[in-house]
DNA sequence: AAAAGTCTCCATCAAATGATTGAAGCGGGG
DNA sequence: CCCCGCTTCAATCATTTGATGGAGACTTTT
């Protein structure tokens, strides 16, 4: 016997509410704050926009709920780096920094294209949530051996971190525009991205002058 | 005697349909294409949306001439840089380009908040305009000594001058967020961001393995 | 000075969009 | 079995937004 589309629902393993999230974070990733609709989103999950808004309120709200969601998926990911890449000589912590983040981000390219989308695009409505990315910096730049603590991080450390994020996300989130440059399958455009971001950064972060950082 | 408001305009030193085109370059770079109606643009300029559909017709087309026209403001700085830099060691090109182009684009940020919305957001109307990046990309990597010919230029060397280019873009379209991170005033950011770009990109390129294109 | 052409605005429309209401479906506890 | 809370949806509302028509003001042409 056929399932009612209600009873479908129910069973599956995510609740609604979760099920909302997860669409609204793909689709505000592809299409930004006034890009996307409630009616996009329900569509891709397949409700009606009512109980969108019965679960999570206005459309800002949403967003707000991707963005915390995003950073914490981001957090997480950047303290298992932070272990991964423990005790290692700096070349090494950076190439395997990049390594891992840059498969993470391709499995979960929304997260790149929010935070890019952040502090790029304004938003008309404004939506005031905490955004992590100025812990996120100082943590890394600790971690990276820019600063003693995560406490006393001066400006050009940030700077090196910000630029070092930035350059990951912008490959992730231009793949589509940057393969059809480059003329590579999604595979070949992957290894491209490790292989150029270990060509840029590595040599700056380990060359003399700040190699005393190696160790 | 005072001016009517109709004789006020015609004697604007710029016709309004390029009084038009400036402010629509302001707000879409600022909010992006869905993020931007055409009552802002109207308001900027301070004139009815009728006018600026009477000279611009559709939104989306509107929005094309927009970024035909930075295309064609980059490609000229673009070509101003190359005959700038020409026949200078790579160090010094590379530098020297950094330093031309960062201050260029301070001065239009919305050109880097265009490029960057470019290829990160999706449009849900898809505005059809040739971009003309892959163009620039082989130009660069030729100015840069990275190919031959603009003509057959690998992915590699494509990926390198992407990297570069959207460092800057990068540092520049995030300029408020990432100023309150470091805590600099404008001037103070934009010596912060020359530094961090030489430092990330110059040592890459200049390295053992690429010094034959030092000459 | 009349006519034609150009440009601008006011009023208005139709569609899209964010949001709400009330009714109905569903499951569990009495 | 029936009530009750939780969830979902169809219908609907109010506002925003892209776009247009027509009248009026100004300039140029005749």
């Amino acid at each position: 016997m056929m399932d009612t589309p209600l009873q479908k629902a129910r069973k599956a393993p995510e609740s609604m509410k979760a099920r909302i999230l997860a669409a609204a974070r793909r689709i505000f990733g592809e299409y930004g704050f006034h890009g996307t609709t409630t009616r996009m989103i329900a569509k891709e999950v397949g409700i009606d926009i009512s109980t969108l808004h019965y679960h999570w309120g206005e459309k800002k709200d949403l967003y707000a709920a991707v963005v915390v969601d995003i950073n914490e998926d981001l957090r997480r990911k950047l303290i298992e780096v932070e272990r991964l890449i423990h005790g290692r000589p700096l070349g090494e912590r950076l190439s395997l920094s990049i390594d891992v983040m840059t498969d993470y981000l391709f499995a979960h390219p929304e997260v790149s294209n929010l935070v890019l989308m952040r502090y790029l695009n304004k938003t008309r409505d404004d939506v005031l949530v905490d955004i992590r990315i100025p812990e996120f910096t100082c943590d890394i730049a600790r971690s990276m051996g820019l600063a003693a603590d995560k406490k006393n991080v001066s400006a050009d450390a940030k700077m090196k971190v910000l630029a070092v994020m930035n350059s990951i996300h912008n490959f992730i989130s231009g793949e589509s525009f940057f393969r059809s440059i480059v003329r590579a399958d999604r595979e070949a455009y992957i290894a491209l991205v490790k292989e150029t971001l270990n060509f840029i950064h590595v040599p700056a972060f380990t060359q003399n002058g700040s190699s005393q950082n190696k160790r």
